[in-house]
RNA sequence: GGUGGGGUGGCUGAGUGGUCUAAAGCGCCGCUCUCGAAAAGCGGUGGGCCCGAAAGGGCCUCGUGAGUUCGAAUCUCACCCCCACCGCCA
């Protein structure tokens, strides 16, 4: 949600901004009218209930009937005014930062930096779902069974890869002092602080849902279940950030940093017939994601900071990826920056390689913040928020797998998961 | 799932239809006193919205929403949440 006062005083700047993100102006014009007659009913029943207080006070129970009867139909509109501005209010999207490249699609996104060697295989790459079924590491037939299309078990290795993951991911973000060298590389202006781990809910309600701007748009994606007025949420981000939902912080406690893991939930509505093999796409998954609470003034950095995190620890795995910087036409509405690291999988395309999407991390500045009314105290003005993957579980998989497989079928385990786990190969 | 109790400002807590414009205490801010601090005294201390250049004025807000009434923290209904006990349970 925007502040209403900016799309009052600077409406161009407003149209401007959503412009860049391929958003149809008009809504600008269409919410201040909306407001406009808002704002004259509003301040029409205000003068006729300081009338009704004050016949009331004086005990002029005749005039203070008649009044009432007036407040009475005139605030009738009032509902359905009110819910159309905020459903016009909320619809307009976060304003791109200035430093974002304008675009129109995902064309247009740069890419900042490519790291790490593409392996180099003398036998043909194999894709990861022929090599995770020989190895019995994937089996979605037998999900398909029992759950339907887009499920997996994943067996063998892959769980204790998951699990070492989870701690070569969470040993990283809980020290203190690996997250100060981070910022220190890079020049950051922002505390050395440690993220807290956190294990969420995956079931929230109505309010919690809505607060995060996930029903209007991609509700579709949303699993409900209707007899208990609950929803599965589809990445831990939103339960993290309802968490602190109409709560204020003392701006010395800032920056609140937290690492939540959580199995996600997606119904892939609008994805038939793509990526329909394996469990590059599927209804549920495992995901550690950061969600950063901060000041305002910090936000640019702390997003580096995440995009950071994610590049050492695809650096850790020895993963050959590249960082895109996204330009407004790619930008979701309440993202106001982001970057995404696609990772190398040289399976795909029929063995000739491809780069797919493991991690994504978005600033949305106040725009989150503002609708879950999170506020810093004394200035009472709204932090920034800003999320950002730490491991897709499902992906990184998919990654070491074929980035790791051997001419004999077996996949090589990374050198830095090796401490958590009794193998260092995988074969059967 | 059942029974009972409860949700009041940053915190504790009073308040059962009209000076509630919410007592009191704590905390916080300012001032006086002091070389400084503490103590004491005095004053001020939530948020949202509307009008206004500002000063200021108005409306809303006692878990949420509806209702009764000229008037609701207070009465009615629904919902949410918390606590206690019983049942069930990893």
């Amino acid at each position: 949600m925007l502040d209403v006062e900016l799309i009052r005083k600077d409406p161009e700047k407003v149209k401007d901004g959503i412009a860049k993100k391929n958003v149809d102006t008009s809504v600008v014009d269409e919410f201040l009218s909306l407001d406009k007659s808002w704002r004259e009913l509003v301040k029409s029943t205000d003068e006729k209930r300081a009338l009704l207080n004050k016949f009331s006070k004086e005990r002029n129970i005749e005039e203070a009937k008649k009044v009432k009867e007036q407040i009475k139909s005139e605030e009738a509109r009032l509902p359905e005014l009110e819910a159309q501005r905020l459903k016009t209010l909320r619809s307009i999207p976060n304003l791109p930062l200035p430093e974002v490249a304008v675009g129109k699609d995902a064309r247009e996104n740069k890419t900042l930096r490519e790291v790490g060697e593409k392996p180099k295989f003398d036998f043909p790459a194999q894709d990861y779902v022929e090599l995770s079924e020989k190895l019995d590491l994937i089996d979605t037939a037998r999900a398909a069974k029992v759950s339907g299309s887009r499920f997996g078990y994943l067996k063998h290795e892959a769980p204790l890869l998951e699990f070492a993951l989870i701690q070569l991911a969470l040993n990283l973000l809980t020290s203190e002092k690996e997250i100060g060298k981070l910022i220190k590389a890079n020049k950051l202006n922002i505390p050395a602080k440690a993220f807290i781990p956190v294990i969420p809910p995956v079931l929230i309600k109505p309010e919690a849902m809505q607060a995060m701007g996930y029903m209007e748009r991609g509700g579709d994606e949303i699993y409900q279940i209707e007899k208990d007025q609950l929803y599965l949420v589809g990445t831990s981000e939103q339960s993290m950030g309802p968490m602190h939902m109409n709560e204020n912080f003392q701006k010395d406690s800032l920056p609140h940093r937290h690492i939540g893991f959580s199995t996600c939930f997606r119904r892939e509505a609008g994805s038939y017939g793509k990526d329909t093999k394996g469990i590059l796409r599927v209804h549920q998954f495992d995901k550690l994601e950061m969600f950063v609470t901060c000041a305002p003034e910090t936000s640019q950095d702390e997003h580096k900071l995440l995009l950071a995190i994610e590049e050492k620890l695809m650096q850790m795995l020895e993963l050959p990826y590249r960082v895109l910087d996204i330009c407004s036409g790619d930008l979701g509405d309440p993202a106001a920056a982001k970057y995404d690291i696609e990772v190398w999988l040289p399976g795909q395309n029929e063995g000739s390689g491809q780069y797919r999407e493991t991690h994504s991390a978005s600033n949305t500045t106040d725009y989150q913040a503002r609708r879950l009314n999170v506020k810093i105290r004394p200035d009472n003005i709204y932090v920034h928020m800003l999320n950002g993957t730490c491991f897709a579980i499902g992906r990184i998989l998919i990654a070491i797998i074929e980035n790791y497989q051997m001419k004999d079928g077996t996949v090589k385990v990374p050198k830095a998961l090796q401490q958590y786990l009794n193998f260092k190969e995988i074969k059967r």
